[in-house]
DNA sequence: GATGAATGAGAATTCATTCAT
DNA sequence: GATGAATGAATTCTCATTCAT
């Protein structure tokens, strides 16, 4: 009997976070307002409220669950002993490149808040966690992936321009309605080429002698 | 008598501009209220609808004088016969994460609006038009410091991998409020390592063979 | 079948009542919300549309009761006739002052509502009634205390002014969420010497002559 | 020419502070809307937001100056050297009779807020600050009418009581709708009478000896 | 040319209440 | 009898923009 509003209710909530994602995604999270989200999801503004605090929470909830199956992915990816490491360092990086386009223009809300501040409320922190350790393993990828010893602080620096280029791939075509598939097909390989550019590069600056100057 | 007037007329203006453009610099676009750029031009808010149709065509304004002053700055650049190709390319790569991290929280509204429908007002096209010709220009510098003959496809393939890197420097610190010369300070060599990281790949892999598959 | 039921029905009604009389004493009627009240007796906020037609009438329902045995209280001790008659006024005041201390936030809406329209609802009027019977057995109490035999407007005057005393003493401690067994430890000895001053004062006015002009 | 829409601008600002007083007043802050203020101002409610920064100030601009007022005539009439002390005790009295009766409904706000946690924003302190200025007033009125040299707790436990019998008389009138005037011709002696009672019970009292206990 | 006054549209959120099951 | 789902009405407040002077 219950089964019944128990699923409607499942549907309800469900079409709210579809409605509120795809609206996010399209237009950005501040343009968006509640009332076209309920709107969009065939239900009252108010309702809405009752499966989430506020809206700041429907956004946690539509991002937090996706990241982290995204971070655990890419976990996996590097700890499978049976890849070299530049397929490591390129799975992942296609995780991410995937993730971020299927997720466009809630991007910017995962990756590029301003680093909250230390008093900030929890839910920021935990997705701000989430980011620098997702950041960690794409480091580490890179670093595996370069061949002399490095300086810590080499690392780093490789890290971030290898983080440059998916940065610039993703925010490149944040603002693109284009669908997924099509984009994909459309600039897939350019997408590729510049892993490989990127990687080609840091290995052959690497070598050459230092990398920070 | 006209005179004293219109020097004075132009004197507001030139200050709502002023106030205006540091404002949306400093603090964003949308976070940015007419009232608050009266305040700060010495002048009342509805003194700026006088001078500017609405608060986008404000925007517009503020932005398409610097933005043709960089492109013209690139232009230069590019002309002149006596720097090598690869400093032609950093150089005018350097004009333009200069020009962007200074007006970090405009970047957006200049370089990653959404491409504009086709019935879009005119202001926006203009500006569009502007954005495909500088990314013409950086195009034209990557494929001059390429070696090896390459195919149109390729030739944009490149020129896109080499963009996303500046997209990428510029999208990480976008939100950041650090000024801009200690930015520079602190991260500025890891976005010169990124810049020969990029050309040093793609030449690489340019000369490995085909760029784009 | 039935009475087990009628029983269950019965004790859902009383937790209902339970937790909105403690919500609205701990927190006024006002800004407690039926859900919270739901929760609190464990059931959902629907249910309590079972008992009670809306918020108001689980007011009145809460109110009625405690306040009849409140009346019988007085009346009991005024009736008693063991005591002499200023202990009967003392005795009586102290219940109303305890019965309105420990329902504080409610004493407002029990004994300040807008004397009611006409046209009001009944149960509104039920309320009044037992206000005004409450205050005509302190203003008996009153009068058996003073000496001099009083005109009726003499009678109303000191019962007023007497009222006046507790009156003061509840709404000045109205908005206190100081426990009620710790408010009487620190400032009962006050609120009795008040009684005391309030009745002595009343026999020596009373007695000097006329106790209206 | 300024001075005709300085005088308008004016006059609006009166209207929005004279309709927000008497709604306040009639129906009590919480229940009345900016919305119902706008429109029994004349204007709209967003005008309101120009002259007040939230609803909050619109009461605090409506209470600080009346208040102030008051304290400024109690004060004077203490420091009055030709009056006799029961005068100044009853003058002060009806001064701050005459000024919550006048504001009936907004005396809850004035004196009955809870008092505020010390870090609460600045007008509240303010407001909290005079409303124990005003206590202290009363406290030293009291004192000085009663004879015998009273301990500082004893002191306390006088003024105590006496001012039990003002909040008592405000309090009991607090929600009447009843114009001042007609109130003061109809229980105005009632008034006067529970003064002169409580100053009597306390003149008595003190002297039987100890009056805390 | 310049301005203060004024506004309408719209934002998030809360709550008592009703309906279908 | 009991409930979860859903809603409409209302609230405070903000902002770009337009008049009348």
């Amino acid at each position: 009997m219950a089964r019944k509003q128990e699923q409607r209710s499942e549907e309800t909530k469900h079409s709210i976070l579809q409605a509120a994602g795809q609206l996010f995604r399209e237009r950005g999270y501040d343009a968006v307002t509640m009332r076209e989200i309920a709107k969009a999801a065939g239900c009252s503004h108010t309702t809405i409220y009752i499966y989430f605090k506020d809206k700041e929470a429907l956004l946690h909830q539509l991002s937090m669950a996706p990241l982290q199956d995204l971070f655990a992915e890419m976990q996996a990816c590097l700890q499978d002993p049976s890849l070299p490491v530049d397929e490591k360092l390129f799975s992942t990086s296609w995780s991410f490149l995937r993730f971020c386009l299927k997720n466009r223009s809630m991007y910017a809300l995962f990756f590029m808040t301003k680093s909250s501040r230390v008093d900030e409320k929890e839910p920021a922190m935990e997705l701000q966690k989430l980011r620098n350790e997702m950041f960690g393993l794409l480091k580490e990828a890179v670093i595996a992936a370069l061949p002399a010893p490095l300086t810590e602080e080499q690392a780093w620096a490789f890290a971030r321009v290898y983080f440059f280029t998916l940065h610039g791939i993703i925010g490149t075509y944040a603002e693109t309605e284009e669908p997924y598939e099509q984009l994909i097909e459309r600039v897939g390989p350019t997408f590729e080429l510049a892993l490989r550019v990127s990687l080609a590069g840091c290995k052959q600056i690497a070598q050459e002698g230092d990398g920070s100057k």
